[in-house]
DNA sequence: GTCGCCTATGTTTACGTAAACATAGCGCCG
DNA sequence: CGGCGCTATGTTTACGTAAACATAGGCGAC
C-alpha cells in the first residue's frame, strides 16, 4: 500500500511532515473484506434491524478480524453531538468536589457519556471566561460548573446565548440556570439546633471564605437559626476552609469563656478547632462542643470523633448528570430551578451539654 | 428543509422546542459573510501566513459577528487526533488520585489537551478491559492509567498493539510501559530512618491494602530498611488506607508494650493510630512516635501534628503529561521506563525519642 | 399470473475542516 | 518590456459516518 510511510512515529503526531497514517480501520475496510457496502457495515454497527443474519455475521467477522472501532470524531461530526459532558471547576482538592466529580463521571458513563475536565487554576473571571470559550471549541455537549456564581456570571454573559446547556453546583443562580446543591440551610439548621437542644445558650461560627457561596449560605442559616430561637448572635470568625484557619480561630475561641459550642463551616476547620482546644486545655466536648460540615471519611477518627453534617456528594453528582441529560434530550422540567439534596446530622462524640 | 424530522430533541441548546437546528456557525457561513472562500477562513483561523492584512480583518470581523467557533469534531476527523488524553482510574476519593488528576488536567490544558475521565467503579479485570475497549471508541489520543498493574495487565493484553499510548501510575510495569510514580522506597526509608535515628529500637508498620502496589512497595521498603539496620522486623498490621483501619491497628498496638514507633502507610491510617493511642492513654510522641505517608493538607492539624512523608502529586501529574506528550509527538526517550518523583520527610510533632 | 409492496442492500450526499492543487495578478530582472 | 516566479486566493478532495434516496428481488393478494 504505502511502503515509504514514516517510521513508527505514531499517529501523525503534530506536524510530522509527510507522515500520513492510515492506521485506523474504517467501515470501508470492513466492507471490502466482508464483501458488502460500507452502509451495511454502518447498519450492523448501529444495530439497525434490516440486515440479514448471514450478512450480519460476515460483517461482524470482518470487524473482529480487522479490529474495527468506530471513529468517534466522524460520528460526532455526523451527529452533531459528542456524548461528552464538560465539567468546569477550580480544584479537585476539596473532598466535596472530587467526590462530586467522581459521581458525575460514574453516572455519565452509565448513560454513555464521557466527562471532560476543565480545571481553572486561578479563579479569576478572565480565566473562567477563557475556560468557557475554550469549552466552546471543545467536544462537549453540555457543561456542569462547580463554582461560585459570581465568577460564573461574568463568564457566561459573553457566551453566545444558547451555546451551552449548563448545570451549576454551589450557587444560587436558580433563576437562570439549573442548580443542584446540598441543602446548606437545612444542614446548618440541623447542626445549630442540635447544639441548642443540648442546652447551649448560643453557638459560635467559623465561616468559610467569603468567595464561597456555600460558606455564605451556611453563615446566613446559622445566624437565622439563632435569631429564630431568640439567641444572641456572636461575631463570626472567618476561616478559609483550611484546618490551619480553623486552628487560628480555635486559639481565639479558646480564650472566650462564654463559648461552649462552635459550628465550623466544614470538617477541616473543625479539625483545626479540635487541635486548638486540645492544646489550650479546653476539652471537647466536656467544655466546648464542636460540629462540622461535610462528614469527611476521616471525621470519625478525629479526637474526639466529630459530630457533623453529612453531605451526599454522590447524589449531587447524580442529579447534575440527570439535569444535564434532561436538557440534552429536550425534556420538559428542565427549566432553571434549584434542586436541593438533603443532608443529615451524624452525631458522634464532639458534642455534649454545656458544662453546668 | 425537512420539517417532519424528529421532535425538537436534538442539540437544541436548552431544548427550546420548535427552534434550534443548524446552530453551529461553520467556516462556510463566515466565508459567505466575509466574501471570501472558506479556505481563506480556514487559513485565518489557523494563523496561516499568506493572508493579506485586510482580508484577515474582514474574516475576523465576520467571525466575531457570527460568533464562529471551530468544530472540534471536524478538526479531529481531519487531523486524526483529538487533543485529548484519557485518564482511567478507580476512584477520585483518595487524596493522591485527585491531586494527581488535577495536576494532569492543569498541565494538559497548558499544552492544549483536554482530559477525559474514565472512572471504573468496581476494580475487576473485566471492568478494566471494558474501560479500555470503550476508550478505544472514545475521542482520546493517549491514556494515563492510575491503577495497580495486575489489573491493567489483563486489560491491555487484548488491545490492538499500537492503539494506545499508555502511561501508568502506581505500578511496576516499567519494562512494558512508561511508569511515573512517587519514589515509595525512598520515602519509606526516610520515615523509618528518621525513627531509628531518634533512637527507636525498631519500627512497626501498618500496611495499605494488599491490592495496592504502592502499599506493597512501602511495606517492602520498610522491611528492607529495618533489615539493613540489623533491627528486628515486627509483624506488620494490615490496613486498607482508611482511618478506621488505622484505628483498629492502633488499638492492638497500644497493648504492645514494646512498640514505641509506628510507620503508617498513609496519613489517614496514621490519624486512626493517633486516635487509638489517645483513647488508650498512650501519649504521642511521648510514649509512641507515629509517621505517616502523603502529607495531607490536614496532617499539620492532627493531634499532635503529624510527621509524614510528603508526596509531590502535582509533579507526578506533570510528568505523566510530559511522558504522554513525548510519545504522542514521537520523540525519543519515550520508551518504557520508570520515572520516580522524590519525596521529602516533613517533621512535625508526632515523633520523638523513645521513652527512656 | 401479474401487480404492488416490503425487505435487504447499494449509492449518493452532507457534516466542517484543511491539505493539495490550481489560478490569477504583480513585481522584478534580464 | 516580456517572461518567471512568487503571493494571495479559490477549487477540489478526503477524513469516517450515517441519513436519505434508489434498486432489486420476493411474496402475497386479486
Amino acid at each position: 500500500m504505502d511502503p515509504d510511510r514514516q517510521p513508527p512515529s505514531l499517529r501523525g503526531g503534530s506536524g510530522v511532515p509527510g507522515g500520513r497514517r492510515k492506521q485506523r480501520v474504517s467501515m470501508a475496510d470492513v466492507a471490502k473484506l466482508a464483501g458488502v457496502s460500507s452502509q451495511t457495515v454502518s447498519r450492523v454497527s448501529n444495530g439497525h434491524p434490516s440486515v440479514t443474519g448471514t450478512t450480519r455475521e460476515q460483517v461482524l467477522a470482518a470487524m473482529r478480524q480487522l479490529g474495527y472501532r468506530p471513529n468517534s470524531a466522524a460520528r460526532a461530526l455526523r451527529y452533531g453531538q459528542f456524548n461528552t459532558i464538560g465539567v468546569i471547576l477550580f480544584n479537585l482538592d476539596s473532598t466535596g468536589n472530587s467526590r462530586t466529580v467522581e459521581a458525575i463521571a460514574t453516572h455519565a458513563a452509565a448513560e454513555g457519556y464521557a466527562i471532560t475536565l476543565i480545571p481553572i487554576d486561578v479563579p479569576t473571571q478572565d480565566n473562567v471566561l477563557g475556560a468557557f470559550t475554550r469549552l466552546d471549541e471543545l467536544a462537549v455537549d453540555a457543561v456542569i460548573a462547580i463554582m461560585e456564581i459570581h465568577l460564573l456570571d461574568a463568564g457566561t454573559v459573553k457566551l453566545p446565548p444558547d451555546t451551552h446547556i449548563v448545570v451549576v453546583v454551589d450557587s444560587d443562580a436558580g433563576d437562570r440556570y439549573s442548580v443542584v446543591d446540598t441543602d446548606q440551610a437545612e444542614g446548618t439548621r440541623l447542626a445549630v439546633r442540635h447544639l441548642l437542644d443540648l442546652g447551649h445558650h448560643t453557638v459560635w461560627h467559623v465561616t468559610g471564605p467569603e468567595t464561597s457561596f456555600a460558606g455564605q449560605r451556611r453563615a446566613h442559616a446559622w445566624r437565622l437559626t439563632l435569631e429564630e430561637a431568640g439567641r444572641p448572635v456572636p461575631p463570626p470568625l472567618h476561616g478559609d476552609w483550611s484546618a490551619e484557619s480553623g486552628y487560628a480561630a480555635g486559639l481565639r475561641l479558646a480564650d472566650e469563656p462564654s463559648c461552649t459550642a462552635v459550628f465550623a463551616s466544614n470538617d477541616q476547620m473543625a479539625l483545626g478547632l479540635l487541635r486548638a482546644f486540645h492544646e489550650r486545655g479546653r476539652p471537647v466536648p466536656a467544655e466546648i462542643s464542636v460540629v462540622g460540615f461535610d462528614d469527611l471519611a476521616d471525621a470519625a477518627c478525629f479526637i474526639p470523633p466529630l459530630t457533623t453534617v453529612h453531605q451526599d456528594f454522590a447524589e449531587v453528582g447524580r442529579r447534575c448528570v440527570q439535569g444535564v441529560l434532561r436538557q440534552i434530550r429536550g425534556e420538559a422540567a428542565s427549566r432553571p430551578g434549584t434542586d436541593l439534596v438533603p443532608t443529615r446530622l451524624v452525631i458522634r462524640q464532639s458534642t455534649a451539654p454545656p458544662p453546668s
